[in-house]
DNA sequence: TGTACATCAGTGAACGCGCGTTCACTGATGTAC
DNA sequence: TGTACATCAGTGAACGCGCGTTCACTGATGTAC
């Protein structure tokens, strides 16, 4: 029988998930490193011999979130062939998915300020993620009018940020800053409206 | 002659003044009261005089920021008139330049979880500053064709979304994440695309 | 199968530190007469 | 103009607290023979 928070081999996950937890709760400064032991129920001086410190654990959790969502948009993008369009709108919708179904992760990922090119792991799963919206972006684009067409990263630039405002301002509590139209619904219509006034859609198909 | 340290009528502003500056530097959440003290010159009951805490002295930097972007959109919508395509991208503009110009205002109006109701003042101050966005959206949303106007507060709700998008994740050191295009230029074609979709726009007069 | 030993992942005590908050205090400023 | 007094905005000492970090330690697990 384990001795009361003894974990033996999984306690680097129970870290990671207790510091998760802590994240959705008080944000991502909003709470110690022994706070996150004591959430696994395990001593401070437990979690050095998993992780050099808070900032160290928070990376850990924007990992595991990038790698978390870098399966889901690629889900979401094979779902949608053959159509670029349906793929294109797949992964804007997972974008918002993911954040309602993470927000720890999510949070670990885009508001901690935690640095993408923090370790080289972290940068390359993070590249790997956003590099699926770009694909998405470019296929789509080909079947833009080359006249009007802006280069596929503008263009994956203009949904992510949408896609990230949206879930600041409106799906998440910010604070006080509701609108009266779900997230959902005020992402899929901006996307529409985007993709009329690059010609994907052409404009008489509203 | 004044003690050190002595501010008799001006300590208020002193600490707003040095929580701006530490909170561009460390984030709303990266120091502590008695850090603002020290940052004014000042012991730290002496904030006590003046704020009720952390938390008050940070919604007193969000309030001045919400005082400050809403004179910058006015200008900027009234110095687009009459045309209302104008003086709408002059507003999208104002909020970018507002997040350049007065990073820490923005930072604690944005980002630092201070919530806008938190105070009537500072609701009102808030929301008066936000209407003008929608006011905005509203004149132009006259030009758009029936048929295809969505309700103006979704509109501008877009727009505010994709320009908070922006300044998030290229504008700002967001850590990483730079993309190759100036976030000006990335809004500017957003919102250009955008009212092309609209049919504010003409299709061929890109 | 049993025993001896190395490794590993935790404990818990200890440390010094800066924090928030309170309190009686002090000295500069403003006001009445 | 001078004086007495109230008010106001700061000081600085004190407190208890939780934090991060270190360290020697312990007892469970895995391995060799």
């Amino acid at each position: 029988m384990a001795k009361r928070g003894y974990h033996p081999g999984n306690l680097r996950e129970a870290l990671v998930k207790g510091c998760l937890a802590l994240i959705e709760q008080k944000g991502p400064t909003g709470f110690s490193l022994s706070e996150a032991a004591r959430e696994a129920g395990v001593t401070p001086a437990a979690v050095y011999r998993h992780f050099e410190g808070r900032e160290d654990l928070i990376a850990e959790a924007a990992r595991q979130g990038y790698d978390i969502f870098g399966d889901l948009m690629e889900h979401a993008y094979n779902d949608g062939q053959p159509s670029a369009l349906t793929a294109f709108y797949a992964t804007g919708r997972a974008y918002l998915a993911f954040a309602n179904k993470f927000p720890g992760h999510y949070i670990a990922m885009f508001e901690s300020g935690i640095s993408i090119q923090r370790t080289p792991e972290l940068n390359a799963v993070a590249t790997r993620a956003l590099g699926i919206l770009e694909k998405a972006a470019a296929q789509l684009s080909e079947h833009i009018p080359a006249e009007k067409r802006p280069p596929p990263q503008m263009f994956s630039a203009h949904i992510w940020a949408m896609s990230h405002g949206i879930v600041e301002l409106f799906a998440r509590g910010s604070p006080g800053t509701k609108s009266p139209f779900p997230p959902e619904d005020l992402l899929e219509t901006a996307i529409g409206v985007y993709l009329r006034g690059l010609g994907v859609i052409p404009q008489d198909n509203v």
